[in-house]
DNA sequence: TATGGAGCTTCCAGCCATTGGAAGGTCAAG
DNA sequence: CTTGACCTTCCAATGGCTGGAAGCTCCATA
């Protein structure tokens, strides 16, 4: 191993688990490693960089086919700018659809709470509201 | 049939689909139905109620576990009302944790969306974050 | 009475992004 | 040579559904 580490040290490099990192292997987001002579998946810094990259745009929710076309454009020298903004700007709008529906959810549960006096009686507006 | 109905009315007349109730079933939310002599469920107004309460607790984001308490609660006639609530501040409390979490994704893509040019050029923030 | 089609049954598999565990091979230090 | 940390693959589970296949039942119509 000269030049490479292995999947666990790509693991602490990156932040990405190993099991996480075979999974990603599995699923074609990153390509398949090199081997050693005894089948020890083998990283390089670049590698590294992949793996980071894919958690950060985890981190910003991005599912996977999406991060997929994001490692291609990142890597694509001759990328719009707008391809990616194009994509970001699609999430931002699921993004905000999911914080809308929970936060419908969380006011409409927030009044019923309020409702219901929440003592050792059994009268219960939130019940109330569920049966309706 | 006199009485009962067939899961395809108890359907229709909850809002859930058939092949979820059958599915809610399995997992032991809802008692398991009656039969008729040739094995088709058969399903009274009360289950349709039931069926029609855990719609609705869906509907607020609550899951299928805690759906079942409330359930629970709701038959149980000496309830406390606090019980209730208490497991709907619970509910709330981790709403609220999943909105700020979306929220700071939105924040974050927001802002490098708002950075981003997004023209033909490949000169992209969005990338430069992903990658930092 | 036969037939057709709608609706019922069970079971199996997939979605998303992980995580866990079992069973076994490999490597480096003591 | 042993120990223990690491690696390998494969299978299963999570939550909350949804879809499909194969086969049975029911009812209306020809």
């Amino acid at each position: 191993m000269k030049d490479g580490m292995t999947i666990g040290d790509a693991a602490k490099a990156s932040g990405v688990n190993a099991k996480l990192i075979r999974y990603y292997e599995s699923i074609g987001l990153i390509p398949e490693a090199g081997r050693t002579a005894s089948g020890y998946r083998v990283y390089s810094d670049r590698d590294v960089n992949v793996l980071r990259f894919v958690k950060r745009a985890r981190t910003l929710g991005f599912g996977i086919e999406r991060i997929q076309k994001l490692v291609g454009l990142w890597q694509d020298r001759s990328r719009c700018s707008s391809e990616v903004k194009r994509i970001a700007l699609q999430h931002i709008d699921e993004l905000e659809a999911k914080i809308a529906e929970l936060q419908a959810m969380r006011d409409s549960l927030h009044e019923l709470a309020d409702a219901c006096h929440g003592d050792e009686r059994p009268d219960c507006p939130i019940l109330k509201d569920l049966a309706s």
